[in-house]
DNA sequence: AACTATTTATAAGA
DNA sequence: TTCTTATAAATAGTT
C-alpha cells in the first residue's frame, strides 16, 4: 500500500525498518480496535519492537483477562491433543513475576465477584458476572437448605432416642 | 475500505457482523504477520469471536514465550507505577511455595464465590457467603443500570446532533 | 511530520 | 461460502 510493492522479508535498512514499524504498528493497533468494536470480539495484541519496547492493545475486558482466557482455551486444547503430556510436567511457569501477576488477577476476580472495582467492566462482563453470581446464590441456598434439613433430622433422631 | 464508510460501533446485524469478522480477522492476522517479518518484531495476537472461538497469531518464537515476556514486562512496569504497595508491606513473601499456596487459597475462594466446592463449608460460612453475594449482586445491578442509562443518553445525544 | 501515488483491504452486492 | 468490484484506508517512498 504505497508507492511500490513490498517484499515480505525483513527490511534491512534500519531507519526505514523503524519508520515502517511505527506506521504499521499504528495501523495494526487501529485495526485490532476496529474488529473488537465492530464485531464484538475479544482481542489482545502484543508487539515487541526489535529493541524490545512493548506496545499493546486489548479489548476493555483487559489484557490479563484475555490472556487468562487464552491460557484456559489453549490448555483445554492441549488436553485434547496430548492428554496430560505437559500438565503433569507442570508447564505452568513458577517464575515469581508470573505467580505474582496471577495472584493479582485472582484478587481482581474476587473483588469483582464481591461487587467491587466494577468500573472497568463493560455491560457484557457485568451481565456475565451477574449470571455467575445468580447461579452461585442458588447453589449456596440449596446447600444451606440441605444442611438445615440435615440438622433438623439429627435433632429429631436425638429426641426419639431419649 | 469498501463501498461506504463504516461507523466504529458494533454491527447489529448478526450475519454481517460475522462476515465482517471473518474478513477483518484474515486481514488483521495478515498484517500482524507482515509487521513481524518486515520489522523483525515479536507479535502475539489473540482474537476471540463473540461465540468464543479462538484465533491466534504469533511470531515463530511461539505464543507462550511472548506471553511470558509480556508478563515480565508488564509486571516490571506495574512496579514502577505502583511502587511496592502490597509487596513491601512485607506480609507477602516472594517465595514460590508461599505464592503457590496463596494462589490455591484465592482459587478456593473464587470457587466458593461461584457456588462450587461448598461441601466443606458450615452453615455460618454459607450464610456469610450468601450475604456477600447478595451485596455483590446489588452493586452489579446498580452499575449495570448506570451503564445502560449512560449509553441511552449517548444515543439520544447522537440522535439530536444528526 | 506531511504529502501523495499506489497498493491493499474490504463493504456491499451477486 | 466464495467471487467480484467500487471505494475507503493504509502506507512506501518522497519532501
Amino acid at each position: 500500500m504505497g508507492r511500490g510493492r513490498v517484499q515480505l522479508k525483513r527490511i534491512e535498512n534500519k531507519i526505514s525498518r523503524q519508520v515502517t514499524f511505527s506506521k504499521r504498528r499504528t495501523g495494526l493497533l487501529k485495526k485490532a480496535h476496529e474488529i473488537s468494536v465492530l464485531c464484538d470480539a475479544d482481542v489482545a495484541l502484543i508487539v515487541f519492537s526489535t529493541k524490545g519496547k512493548l506496545f499493546e492493545y486489548s479489548t476493555d475486558s483487559c489484557m490479563e483477562r484475555i490472556l487468562e482466557r487464552y491460557e484456559r482455551y489453549a490448555y483445554a486444547e492441549r488436553q485434547v491433543v496430548a492428554p496430560d503430556a505437559e500438565c503433569s510436567q507442570g508447564s505452568w511457569s513458577f517464575e515469581t513475576p508470573k505467580l505474582l501477576s496471577r495472584i493479582e488477577v485472582l484478587q481482581r476476580n474476587i473483588r469483582n465477584l464481591t461487587g467491587e472495582d466494577l468500573d472497568p467492566l463493560n455491560l457484557r462482563e457485568l451481565q456475565y458476572l451477574e449470571q455467575q453470581l445468580d447461579t452461585a446464590l442458588k447453589r449456596i441456598r440449596t446447600r444451606k437448605n440441605q444442611l438445615m434439613h440435615e440438622s433438623i433430622h439429627e435433632l429429631q433422631k436425638k429426641k426419639k432416642s431419649r
